[in-house]
RNA sequence: GCCGGGGUGCCCGAGCGGUCUAAGGGGCUGGCCUGGAGAGCCAGUGCCCCGUGUGGGGCGCGCGGGUUCGAAUCCCGCCCCCGGCGCCA
């Protein structure tokens, strides 16, 4: 028997999906609230492509052809047929400049399609339609926020066991800056400009605590640390994001082929770029270690005091390469390190699954998991958690190979938070804030704090009143 | 940064303007053979396009341009690796 039906399976879905099954791709793209026009454009742009091309192909064929007689010649016989290739080549010309043209509107339609939206992602145009999946803590709510945090658990159906407190928590910014003196973020825009900080002594330990959390807990369970690069050649960059996080969020150096990271997802995504990974060796599992440039340019004056939003802090991300049948599971445990993490420090948080509108072009679906902000009266973000299935894997040229049969197909990609360090840290300040200010330091932080001399080891104190 | 050497398919390695569009190994996948394994034999083993055929074709020798009817082979720019010098935390 022969064994192979020669069946040519399209690896890419999207493509395969704009090819053969158009109508599924748009709805698709119309969940996420984009012009589903985009999808015909690819279309038809593609077969333009494809028909130019066989053109071309059957042209640089009878040239081909032609070059090959051209040795075997002699005399006028081959001045002639030295003259019919080159006449050929002239033709050939125009059309192969016309196709590079189509190429390149192609390359960006085809960039420019999102990822597919997975079947349980909430369906609405933005972030008012993230729908919570489930609840973890008891938060502190300030009386003046009751109303308000039912408004964010009840409205979703939970019933959120909460303790009340009658005194309102400061604001970390403010605690951070005014009470425990122990950040700048005016001098430091003096310097370098709103969004940026300095930290000072028990902070910094504070930072650095995190991050060796987050290694520490990851690496036990198999992640293989790394520290990557912290910039990126542009091709690598366009593999990994779209055009908006490009816009939004990325620093260049000026005179070079470089872009600051945003996070090491970008590094750790590059890490296997053009590679075919067997099957037995996957998933790969990644624990990232990194500071990450943000240029912040679509946030306009939100979140402008303190160091919640800011151009640079650093982070411990984890990022995976699997195989398309387990990615799912494996985002599950994605999401769960980063909860047992905040677990660990008390942080009362929830998980929310975002909503179509709000997913960005590179995740099929992505969690969120948002910490109870008690000065605030809000749930903020902490950690994002997304499988972006096939979609940077296409762009990175990274295939999955299966041991049967030697059938490749684009692996699947996956990424997510572990811990943040600035970010943490303001939901430190304002959650394990006493009523005078001070900050009491998560247990599980205080064995990586003991191995420096001078760290805070279980609080964090208001600064002295200065004496006038 | 400067000078010299080098980057060939999954790996090793030949080719250094046309004898076809990468020799020859090795590995891997499948088939034949076998009681099973091995050996042996056969085929497949980069990307893409056309075709409802086990069919046809284009492009691939670090990347991008150029010369030529024809380039792995010649020229230019860039990247990376090795050695030497310089510089530096």
């Amino acid at each position: 028997m022969f064994q192979l039906f020669w069946c040519k399976v399209l690896a890419w879905s999207i493509l395969k999906l704009l090819r053969e099954d158009p109508e599924t791709l748009k709805e698709h793209v119309k969940k996420r609230f984009m012009d589903p026009n985009i999808v015909d454009k690819a279309r038809s742009v593609d077969l333009e492509w494809r028909k130019l091309l066989t053109t071309i192909q059957e042209m640089r064929h009878r040239h081909n052809v032609i070059s090959r007689e051209i040795p075997k010649l002699k005399g006028e016989e081959k001045e002639k047929k030295i003259v019919e290739a080159r006449n050929l080549l002239k033709e050939l010309e125009a059309l192969e400049k016309k196709l590079r043209e189509v190429e390149e509107k192609r390359e960006k339609l085809l960039l420019s399609l999102p990822n597919i939206v997975h079947e349980s992602v909430p369906i609405g145009p933005d972030d008012s339609y993230n729908v919570p999946i489930r609840f973890w803590g008891k938060p502190r709510v300030w009386i003046g926020h009751i109303e308000s945090f039912k408004e964010q658990t009840e409205r979703y159906g939970f019933r959120v066991d909460y303790e009340v407190i009658d005194w309102r928590p400061i604001g970390h910014a403010d605690i951070l800056e005014n009470v425990l003196r122990l950040g700048d973020t005016f001098k430091a825009g003096q310097v370098a400009g709103s969004r940026f900080y300095y930290l000072f002594n028990d902070i910094v330990f504070l930072d650095m605590a995190l991050l060796a959390y987050a290694i520490d807990y990851l690496t036990s369970r198999g992640y293989t640390l790394v520290l990557p690069p912290y910039m990126l050649r542009y091709n690598i960059m366009t593999g990994v994001i779209d055009l908006d996080t490009f816009k939004d969020a990325i620093y260049k150096i000026e005179g070079e082929d470089l872009y600051l990271i945003a996070t090491a997802e970008h590094s750790l995504a590059a890490l296997h770029v053009s590679e075919d990974l067997p099957e037995e060796i996957l998933p790969l599992k990644y624990a990232g270690i990194s500071p990450c440039f943000r240029r912040e340019a679509g946030a306009g004056s939100r979140d402008l005091k303190g160091v919640f939003r800011v151009h640079q802090f650093h982070k411990v991300e984890q990022y995976v390469f699997a195989k398309p049948e387990e990615s799912w599971d494996i985002m599950e445990e994605l999401i769960r390190n980063a909860e047992y993490l905040f677990q660990g420090l008390e942080l009362p948080y929830r998980v929310v699954n975002i909503a179509s509108g709000d997913l960005g072009a590179p995740a099929a679906k992505k969690y969120d998991l948002e910490v109870w902000m008690p000065a605030q009266g809000r749930y903020r973000e902490m950690v994002s958690c997304s499988n972006t299935t096939d979609w940077q894997a296409y762009r990175l040229k990274i295939r999955l190979v299966r041991r049967k049969g030697m059938v490749k197909e684009y692996i699947h990609t996956l990424n997510s938070t572990a811990i943040a360090s600035t970010r943490t840290i303001t939901a430190i300040l304002e959650n394990c804030q006493e009523e005078d200010g001070t900050i009491v330091i998560p247990r599980v932080l205080r064995k990586y704090l003991e191995v420096f001399e001078k760290a805070p080891k279980e609080a964090i104190h208001p600064a002295k009143k200065e004496k006038n």
